[in-house]
DNA sequence: CCGTTTGGTTCCATTATTTGAAACTTAGTC
DNA sequence: GACTAAGTTTCAAATAATGGAACCAAACGG
């Protein structure tokens, strides 16, 4: 994974060796990560050591394995309740299932892939990947393109260099040419499909999160099947949905910022 | 809070800024982070910007306030998934939970303190972050004095220095002296009990998660109030408790380390 | 039983990064 | 249009990170 660009200092190089530890399932020995990193022996020691020694990573003193600490789960814990949308949107989310009866996703931009932070099951819930938390691509799903169609140039070029554009099925926009012009017809039309792009069978139709000064804070997005319905049926919530987004982008900006105005 | 004892390197420094970010609920300004903190204004000013190119931290630029960042959340996921016993006892807690009808908590310890990795309320189901990721002190809870009792002594001896032995109730063992008796008897027991030592009413039998070499790797508790039940009822369960944990610690060895034996 | 390999830890002179007082630039006030 | 508060940049001195190599310990092989 030598793909880290500019590691700015010392805690950019301890930051790589925690998502280093992350990638691994599993714990992990120190000549494991020794063989995968550039840093010499010396050098990943002491970072290790330093992080251990931090409760970033705990180190298995039976095993001598490294693994992600507590403390990351309790700053996760802050980052979860803080910078995210969740604990803001969870009532809309609550409305927004109640009334469409599917399954709905809120997702934000993280560095180039979309993080899905939170989660409503249909009452017959859509088996699939996301849960929250979890990461998955943003060139082939609803609440990806839609994140995109909005995004400055720079976080869109930025964004663009990370897609794999893995052909995951036949729809799958697998060129940036087929993306940006697919951006530009979901910025036109307001809201973005997904057409079995990234899973067979799964579609959804997915709506930006913006600020008032038109900045991007997240997405929202109907799923289902194509076994349960249609993706006209789906447009048919896009209404409801912008106005579910459009009332959590006010009460994020006045929430997070209650002294403006 | 410059609670904060020996920040190694620029690394300690750093994670000490992101705690001190995490510790307010919600976006901070510069100037306040600068109050808050000992370091010169150029010092914290560079920290802050290497977190935030880091994606450890977020920078809204309308009102120029940091938050949590979402790698943070990515991360968390991953450590949640890992370094945390809760995947691998879900089951285990389902099946305690549904047998004694009680809440149930898995515990670990953070650096003196009592991480709650998981739970089960006597109804609800359960998400992830949402109820996982909180702290607790150790020294007045059942589940913190069940990993005291086993820690070894250098764990004890770092732990202790970092309980407040705060008076929460008539029944908080307030001292170190009453603790360490306390942890005796629990060992000589087998479990430990919270007598209404955190929360007035609030009552637990808990037990540790033990390798077979005697390292403590968590906890896990029966909680329920003295208006429904009983302590000596609750101690019918310890059976039933360190049962499950035993099978909790054999699925955590044979998982984490599966080449072993 | 001893030589050897493997995996982990420590040394230390060199090097590069961090440091922080102060100067500077905005943006907002009166 | 001076005054203030908040944020950003500079630069020489101080400090911490670096990494090649030496070291140690435990497991391995003959």
């Amino acid at each position: 994974m030598g793909a880290e660009g500019h590691a700015d200092g010392t805690v950019g190089k301890a930051l790589d060796v925690l998502d280093m530890v992350a990638s691994h399932g599993r714990p992990v020995r120190f000549s494991d990560l020794l063989a995968q990193s550039d840093y010499p022996k010396a050098t990943l020691y002491r970072l290790l050591q330093t992080l251990t020694h931090q409760g970033m990573l705990a180190l298995d003193p039976d095993q001598g394995t490294y693994a992600l600490g507590v403390r990351l789960v309790r700053l996760a814990h802050a980052a979860w309740a803080q910078s995210s949308l969740a604990p803001i949107a969870r009532p809309y989310l609550d409305e927004l299932a109640a009334k469409t009866g599917e399954t709905i996703h809120l997702a934000q931009m993280d560095l180039g892939q979309v993080l899905y932070v939170d989660k409503r099951n249909a009452a017959r819930p859509v088996e699939m990947f996301a849960q929250a938390g979890k990461v998955g691509p943003a060139y082939c799903t609803g609440v990806g393109k839609a994140m995109l169609a909005w995004a400055t140039p720079e976080a869109l070029e930025q964004a663009l260099a990370r897609q794999s554009f893995y052909r995951h099925t036949d729809h799958t926009l697998d060129t940036p040419e087929k993306l940006l012009a697919e951006l530009q017809a979901i910025r036109a039309r307001g809201h973005a499909f997904d057409r079995e792009e990234h899973e067979r069978g799964i579609i959804c139709c997915a709506v930006p999160i913006l600020t008032r000064s038109g900045r991007v804070l997240g997405a929202l997005s109907v799923t289902s099947t194509t076994a349960r319905t249609t993706l006209a049926a789906l447009e048919d919530q896009a209404g409801l949905t912008k106005d579910i987004a459009a009332r959590i982008a006010a009460e994020a900006e006045s929430w997070r910022f209650p002294e403006q105005n």
